[in-house]
RNA sequence: GCGGGUGUGGCGGAAUUGGUAGACGCGACGGACUCAAAAUCCGUUUCUGGCGACAGAGUGUCGGUUCGAGUCCGACCACCCGCACCA
């Protein structure tokens, strides 16, 4: 028999697909409607193994969706602006448009050829001014609405490029290209208030159901609620003198007021700064803190340090304590107040500064059942949990009280005396989405003299990104544009400069799940498309996306809302997050790495393919250029075709688990592919292609089959419902090995039941394969003398009568141990199967001469014999 | 440090959520077909002992609950991921 040849079959049903229209995304009907979106790419050149297996999860389910009789959107765009173009522009002198243009032609060729499920015509790329004039659109809502900010903030500048870094392209504290040491600058920058929805944010986590526990988790410490109070010290210098400054000061253990030793202040903090006028040494301190640099790994190894100010505060509820003042770099500016008050007594980090220091450490929360005198603190601060068992000491009118209740009483008193309130802190931050670059979306604002900020006059937009830039001088090309910045004012007509920064490309994907609803429209969003599609019902991608993509997404759906272009605010109901493909890594005798097309494995071990020479293998991890363990997707599609890939990258382990690719394992999924045709093949050969007739009586051999098929598309329809794809395929597995052992049972001339039931197991496996190699599916199904499209058949239908065995077999247990099976009728009672099982001959030797205590029967399940 | 997760054959992984551990695939071994190879097909494949029927052990470790534990509870070990001076 010829072999199956994936690549004559493959193009023909995807042509087909194309000229019918299969996939294009329908709103009519009375069908309910079903988005499912995987992460868009960026078009960095060509597509992956990655791309491979997580744009397949996608169109499992488009495809099994649109059987399932919903209209489906399941597009693809590409997320097209962004810094690699730029580095192209410099390293090779291509434009990034055409470098950005290549790249996208190449892709979407090479996902055409795998044969996804995808709506093309509603392509969309966002460095189109088609797109991103929306978004400079909705950035002048957003304004309006008064979520949008100017404000000053700290980058990354490279004195060399002349140009802002991001944090990555910052490396041991050295700009990436210039390797100058990178310096922080102020700059004035444009940030989205996304930390106004910080408790909306957190939360709409608790609606999303359909999202890993994990990822909301993160984001739920992302945002990072804390429920405190912030209140402030009356403030003495050394000689008792009193200070017109206040020391304001958060926190979220006010209980601990009376453990307070000391308080302490940012580097930056202005008390500070007017400290540092009049005494050198916190001066000196202040400039070492500015120069240890902000990298989180310099922060970590550098100590608890602190310079006392000559300050004291006074307590709040003790009169004559005064409680002296630290500058300390282990507090943050940027959080809070930028003061503390410490308690050393219950946090490490203040028992550690307590103690370089001399401080006194108060004992202020303690088991109830030990002695107040007898508390006290060594090397380890005291960890104290809320609750019944701990209740505070040491502490005046609080001793006795439990911590929440201390707090409440804290408040109170704080509250009442003016000189605190409760309040609610989160560490989420505000989104800066100025960039200074070129490639990216143009920030619609004009910068005039004499009217300040005025934002691009709507019917002006979009303000284009001009092509005739050059990148061969340090900075923002758009910056050294002759004539592009400068316009006149559209307030007051006077000479006025436009904004070169550009948006963070985060901005361009927080949207674009919106657009895809209605691509054409000359809104951001068609209202009622988007009614209509949103939210997208099965989001998939990694898990490296999971804060700033989707947070950044989920603030923009509000924002939309709001601005009135979405009806919703959840942007995503059901979230999947699937895992890398790995490889194992080679290195040559000098330590090189090497491709895995460079390397053979034979007996003897790893050896390069062209010197012989012994390769060493390295651990499996994620496929990465730097470490050349890819496989090229084109070559191995060109080697095994479409559906073989597929079907390779869905089987074995789990979607959310990292996957190892294996040429042993594509060969696997190859054998499997030419077994299905084969099987297919035969039962036609068989039966026949003409019409057939359920049969009036099915002999026992075929109506096993038919059981074994129901149960495999039972089973199956569940697995893909909950994205188990490997169990679907083992599922389908199954049913291929019993059915092609049917065929062979039912020999060359198989009567009327047999026929019936082999085409009925060979067709369901073609509609349960469909969705994961729908060319071969296709093909297997005009084989068996359809001439429909298959991506038009419904999913078939599980009849329950079949479901259910006329026997049931049963383990026996003596003693939990299993020691026969036996096979009783469907219906057989409790008694009936402990009779059955107390008549087993292995059960009655393993039973001896010990006396049966009790028979537990679980119908369907186990029979456990108790004896003794 | 804080938070979360995972641990099952040579490997990827199943196990109806407390009920026959190892489905399905990969790899390996044996056999058939072939002059030969490829392809294909048929077996075997958790470990130990035994020719065998069979017996014993077995889901990271130790303990517990239960007629029955991979699954639940407690303690520990190992690895992975996220956040990280957040007051």
């Amino acid at each position: 028999m010829e072999r199956y040849n994936p690549h004559s079959v493959e193009p023909y049903w995807q042509n087909l697909w194309c000229e019918k229209r299969c996939f294009a995304a329908l709103e009519d009907g009375d069908k309910p409607k079903y988005y499912v979106l995987e992460m868009f790419p960026y078009p960095s050149g060509r597509i992956h193994i990655g791309h491979l297996r997580n744009y397949t999860m996608g169109d499992v389910i488009a495809r099994y969706k649109r059987a399932r009789g919903f209209n489906v959107l399941h597009p693809m765009g590409w997320d097209a602006f962004g810094l690699p173009a730029e580095n192209a522009a410099i390293e090779r002198g291509i434009h990034p448009s055409e470098w950005t243009g290549r790249n996208i032609a190449t892709m979407r060729r090479q996902f055409k050829s795998i044969g996804l499920a995808i709506d093309w015509e509603r392509e969309i790329a966002t460095c189109d001014p088609s797109y991103y004039r929306h978004e400079q659109e909705m950035f002048i809502d957003f304004l309006a609405a008064g979520l949008v900010e100017r404000k000053v903030s700290a980058v990354n500048w490279d004195p060399v490029e002349n140009t802002v870094l991001a944090n990555e392209q910052v490396i041991d504290g050295r700009g990436w290209r210039s390797g100058a040491p990178v310096e922080k600058r102020e700059l004035a920058q444009w940030f989205f208030k996304i930390s106004d929805f910080a408790e909306d944010l957190l939360h709409g986590l608790d609606r999303l159901k359909h999202w890993p526990e994990k990822v909301r988790l993160m984001q739920k410490n992302w945002i990072g609620r804390s429920d405190g109070m912030q209140f402030s010290f009356v403030l003495e210098d050394g000689e008792g003198n009193a200070l017109d400054d206040r020391l304001s000061v958060y926190t979220t253990r006010h209980d601990t007021i009376f453990g307070a030793s000391f308080c302490a202040l940012a580097a930056e903090h202005p008390i500070v700064a007017k400290a540092a006028r009049t005494s050198p040494e916190v001066a000196q301190f202040v400039r070492d803190c500015a120069a240890l640099g902000t990298s989180e790994e310099a922060i970590e190894r550098a100590q608890k340090k602190g310079v006392a100010l000559g300050l004291y505060a006074l307590h709040p509820f003790r009169d004559g304590v005064r409680i002296p003042l630290f500058s300390a770099n282990f507090v943050l500016m940027t959080y809070g107040t930028g003061a503390i008050f410490g308690c050393p007594a219950h946090d490490q980090r203040d028992l550690d500064f307590a103690r370089h220091y001399g401080l006194p450490v108060i004992p202020v929360v303690a088991p109830r059942d030990v002695a107040p005198e007898t508390v006290s603190v060594g090397r380890e601060a005291l960890t104290v949990q809320d609750g019944d068992a701990v209740c505070m000491i040491n502490s005046d009118f609080l001793s006795g009280l439990g911590v929440a209740e201390a707090k409440r009483q804290v408040a109170r008193r704080m509250e009442d005396a003016g000189i605190g309130e409760r309040m609610v802190k989160y560490r989420l931050r505000d989104w800066g989405i100025s960039r200074q670059r070129y490639w990216g979306c143009p920030i619609p604002i004009i910068h005039c003299p004499t009217c300040g900020v005025v934002p691009v006059p709507r019917a002006d937009l979009p303000v284009i990104l001009p092509d005739d830039v050059t990148f061969d001088q340090p900075g923002n090309p758009l910056e050294c544009h002759r004539d592009w910045k400068h316009v006149v004012c559209p307030s007051c007509g006077g000479p006025a400069e436009r904004e070169t920064d550009t948006f963070d490309t985060f901005v361009d994907s927080s949207w674009h799940f919106a657009r895809f609803c209605s691509p054409r429209s000359d809104r951001p969003v068609d209202r009622d498309a988007g009614a209509y599609w949103m939210p997208v019902d099965r989001y998939i991608g990694g898990v490296e996306h999971a804060i700033l993509h989707l947070l950044y997404s989920r603030f923009f759906a509000r924002a939309m809302r709001r601005a009135g272009h979405l009806t919703v605010d959840e942007p995503f109901a059901g979230l999947f997050t699937q895992g890398m493909v790995c490889h194992e890594t080679y290195k040559d005798a000098s330590g090189n790495w090497l491709y895995p097309h460079e390397v053979v494995k034979d007996a003897q071990g790893a050896r390069h393919t062209k010197t012989g020479e012994a390769v060493s293998v390295g651990p499996i991890e994620a496929m990465s250029k730097s470490k050349r363990n890819v496989v090229d997707c084109e070559e191995m599609l060109a080697e095994f075709g479409a559906d073989t890939l597929r079907w390779f990258v869905l089987s074995d382990t789990p979607p959310e688990r990292d996957m190892e690719w294996s040429s042993a394992g594509a060969q696997g999924a190859a054998r499997f592919i030419q077994r299905l045709w084969r099987l297919v093949g035969d039962i036609a050969a068989r039966v026949g292609t003409g019409a057939r007739r359920e049969s009036a009586s099915f002999g026992a051999p075929a109506l096993d089959l038919r059981r074994a098929a129901h149960r495999a598309l039972d089973a199956v329809t569940k697995d893909i419902e909950n994205l188990r794809f490997n169990r679907a395929i083992a599922r389908i597995h199954e049913l291929v090995n019993v059915t092609a052992q049917a065929v062979r049972d039912a020999g060359e001339d198989p009567s009327p039941d047999w026929c019936f039931a082999l085409c009925e197991a060979g067709e369901f496996v073609i509609a349960m394969a469909f969705p994961v190699i729908p060319h071969l599916a296709e093909e297997c199904w005009r084989m068996l003398g359809h001439d429909t499209l298959l991506a038009n058949v419904a999913w078939p239908k599980v009849d329950p009568s079949l479901l259910v065995d006329k026997t049931m077999t049963l383990a026996v247990q003596i003693n939990g141990r299993r020691r026969d099976e036996i096979t009783v009728a469907r219906q057989a009672g409790r008694k009936d199967i402990e009779v059955a099982a107390l008549a087993s001959g292995k059960a009655r030797r393993a039973i001896g001469n010990k006396t049966v205590r009790k028979v537990i029967v679980i119908p369907g399940q186990i029979v456990n014999i108790v004896a003794s």
